[in-house]
DNA sequence: AGGACTTATGACAGCGTTGTCAAGAAATTG
DNA sequence: CAATTTCTTGACAACGCTGTCATAAGTCCT
């Protein structure tokens, strides 16, 4: 069987032509508008597949002034966190036949505002990830370059949705769940005070604390900044101390960790001594020995919705002001038990 | 100060005219190109300025046939090794101004075929990753749609370039310093069998044995597939023989990460009673307690390397074959030491 | 049968760039 | 100084699609 090598890649009009249609109706089948009668709809179908056609996304979004790529903006620590609202977002964009265009960046960059708006024709809308969705000067720039954007954050900002995971209910909770099963000192290192999540946290704790009537001991709410280093010298100190807690809420898992070691140095067995919880089930939390009693977002769940906002947003169709918040998970893995 | 609020965004006409030059010069200031006088740029440079021009990607591309997109094309599970790779690669594309489009998907799905296909027309070309650079018929199906590729893999395939990282030489150079410790019984972990990269390191870990004089033992040459779970189940069987190994070789951390876990059970201490190495130097690995031992790739070079060579490519810039291969890194940490 | 809709199709003009080619201006040459 | 080459610029036609509007062909009333 020999295969005519053209160089020319296959247009419309090599479609319409087959079809014996003019090319606006190639254009109305392939993009299912309705009005074609569906001999007609066949015959093209049959033309492209046959001609195995493939429309040009450029002259497409050109025509259309649409572009069909949504921008994904963050400046995170690349991990699980990241992977996780990668794929949601993906799974979302595939459903609407949008891609989705990944823009990392340094929140406190001087050039970051600049590269962000350049975006504009490149997407038809933006997914703000924390901490670059709290930048509210940023989000006054997006609004009056009318790019449809939401936000990820537990913050407010009028203007556009914001969808977050409820962390403070869920501290609240995993701290009830302590105290339920006998704690009452409950040591609590906190994140990065630059990072909203950290204040969201702490709240969630105090909250629970309140609740069953006990004293928040504040020297044994010490500050960590969510690295695995910060998690370990707090631990340390909280451990060498005469009144030691018998439990450690670290505002995440990687402080966790460092939460463990200090105790592993020490022989402090877990949960027998210590309880130890934290926070993000990472990959970090189901490997850790003994496995991590820890808190899940619903990450993927987040910028899959966040994603399904923007769709709508751009439809036009968003009703209200499209703001959601998701509950996190406890889940309890070996590093919690009774005092003893 | 007032400020006319228009709803057409500004193109390329406007700027000429309020540069007083033909639209073909803008766009000639702008692409750089040779023959503009300096004046005549200037002038045309801060009206584009002045204007806050910026070009439609659209029509640039449409008309250029270019489309300053690099598909990034992928079947792993999302983790520190994608964020690596993605972030090797973005760095690499920001230099020649070109965007990433990360297309995950299931290597052996039905529709992967077409799916990656039907890229063509919205990149300019792709960089493969394991282990779909391993789909001998993908890549002949790439080459024949002209789709410029690069594959990320330690296997060669004639007509696109290969960048690998050489798993072998550090498999064995990390077999030799267990050696040198001391170690004559060394346990070894395969990854999954359809895993390209289990292969070399098996291959590894048996030319150091080979040069060494020591007879490998393939009883304790056992079958992993680079999930937790089988590197317990497999260290459990290994360490529960009455002449248990010295020493346990993990194709990756993960599996490291099981083989740590079965010895706690046990009570056998580390790196006392039992040396661990595992392979990735993944978060895993130093969050570990103790610290794992283990190889560290240099992911990111990695991928930037492979996006550059795809840019020289694009650039028709290529010399030579394009094949290139980095070494691996080890890193001692805590869980190696004597056999006593 | 004669309107009044509704449905199906096509002609053609953009969309905002870059590529091609021609032509005028400036520099270089013998 | 005329002839030749090189530099600088612009007119205009793509690029491959979608939007608008006109027109043809049915449908449904009365």
């Amino acid at each position: 069987m020999s295969r005519t090598v053209s160089n020319r890649r296959t247009t419309i009009n090599d479609v319409a032509r087959a079809a014996e249609v003019s090319i606006k109706t190639v254009s109305r089948v392939l993009n299912e508008e309705p009005h074609v009668r569906p001999a007609t709809r066949e015959k093209v179908l049959a033309a492209a597949e046959s001609l195995n056609y493939r429309p040009n996304p450029s002259a497409r979004r050109l025509a259309s002034n649409l572009n069909f790529v949504v921008g994904l903006v963050y400046d995170n620590p690349m991990g699980d966190y990241i992977a996780n609202i990668q794929s949601g977002s993906l799974c979302a964009c595939r459903d609407h036949h949008y891609n989705l265009l990944i823009h990392p960046c340094q929140w406190d960059a001087p050039e970051m505002f600049e590269d962000v708006l350049a975006l504009n024709r490149q997407v038809d809308g933006l997914i703000l990830l924390q901490p670059v969705s709290d930048l509210e000067a940023l989000c006054d720039q997006l609004i009056e370059a009318e790019i449809p954007t939401v936000r990820v954050s537990q913050r407010p900002y009028e203007g556009m949705p914001w969808i977050s995971v409820d962390d403070s209910q869920a501290t609240s909770a995993m701290t009830d769940a302590l105290i339920e099963l006998g704690h009452r000192r409950i040591g609590f290192i906190k994140g990065h005070p630059d990072h909203g999540s950290s204040h969201d946290r702490l709240a969630g704790y105090r909250a629970s604390l309140e609740r069953h009537k006990i004293e928040v001991d504040e020297s044994i709410v010490v500050q960590g900044y969510y690295h695995l280093q910060s998690g370990y010298e707090q631990a340390c100190a909280l451990l060498d101390r005469s009144d030691r807690p018998t439990a450690i809420f670290a505002s995440n898992d990687e402080m966790a960790m460092g939460v463990l070691t200090a105790a592993h140095e020490r022989g402090i067995r877990i949960p027998d001594e210590l309880s130890v919880t934290g926070f993000d089930d990472s990959s970090l939390a189901s490997h850790a020995w003994p496995p991590l009693t820890t808190i899940r977002q619903p990450t993927a769940e987040l910028a899959r919705l966040a994603t399904e906002t923007l769709m709508h947003m751009l439809q036009g169709k968003l009703e209200g002001d499209g703001n959601q918040r998701l509950s996190a998970k406890l889940i309890h893995r070996r590093t919690t038990g009774q005092p003893t």
